[in-house]
DNA sequence: CCATTATTGCAAGTCTATTGCAAATAACAC
DNA sequence: GTGTTATTTGCAATAGACTTGCAATAATGG
């Protein structure tokens, strides 16, 4: 079982594994999309989990403070989307404009790039975000 | 004085160049940030300049519309920011997590990784963010 | 099983942005 | 300038993502 379902990373912050947390949890697990708040509620729904969308919205903060979740802000998407981390790496997305498929990206370009502007803007980075769109093979 | 403030690309499209357009296009020409809708409207109102924060919308829209204006949406920030576009080419920013200020990356890096990702997914990339957050020199 | 404390659901609220519509005004022809 | 007409504006209402207050519920530890 993934380290994710066993609530160790909750319980050291003081935190319990309740039902509704380890829904979301399996619901991450088996999809390979990131997904949004709306879209966690609507697929638990589906699998007849009872959940409030704001009990969706307070887990995945949870789920991200404790570093079990990365919050993806997607070019022209009004909303956030949340996928497991569960010891991948860092990475970036590609997503298709008409059928919304998103791609992992499984490379990091901006190692050289983040030394080049630092040295240039004086600024110390800390963070980046780098996504691109497209359309996918099927849409073409 | 600019192409922007003589109206011509307006007038291409059966718009017209109103009072408060002028206003928003000289703000946008002498602020060396971009700019949200709800600083455009308070910077427009602390110049006496009346307008509606639904007009700052709708210009920036028609201004984006008519390819005077570029919107970003910048990493973690609610709501999106418009700067002039005037010539000037594509490029990226990065921001500071403490005050704020937004500086110019005058460099896009993606176009080698652009192929390669095309090759790789088989998507047609169509369009890119790449934004990066940090420490400015007056911050750290 | 009980007591404690975190979590949940519901309602209400916040924030950014959009839409409907009547009143105002820019553009254009006289 | 005057008048005509289509565009633009302001106001109010609305939409959508997300947050907050609070009482009821449920997970933990003993
Ligand atoms: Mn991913
Ligand atoms: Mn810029
Ligand atoms: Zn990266
Ligand atoms: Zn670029």
């Amino acid at each position: 079982m993934l380290e994710a379902t066993t609530g160790q990373g909750l319980r050291a912050t003081g935190r319990r594994m309740t039902r509704t947390r380890k829904a979301v949890l399996a619901l991450l697990e088996r999809t390979h999309q990131p997904l949004s708040a709306s879209e966690i509620f609507s697929q638990l729904q589906e699998a007849d989990v009872a959940i409030d969308l704001v009990t969706v919205y307070r887990t995945v903060n949870v789920l991200k403070e404790i570093g079990l979740v990365v919050q993806l802000d997607l070019h022209q998407e009004g909303q956030s989307r949340y996928e497991l981390k569960e010891g991948r790496k860092h990475h970036h997305h590609i997503r298709c404009q008409i059928c919304g498929k998103i791609v992992d990206l499984l490379l990091c370009p901006l190692k050289k790039l983040t030394k080049l502007i630092e040295a240039r803007t004086q600024f110390i980075v800390g963070d980046h975000t780098l996504e691109f769109s497209g359309l996918c093979p099927q849409c073409q």
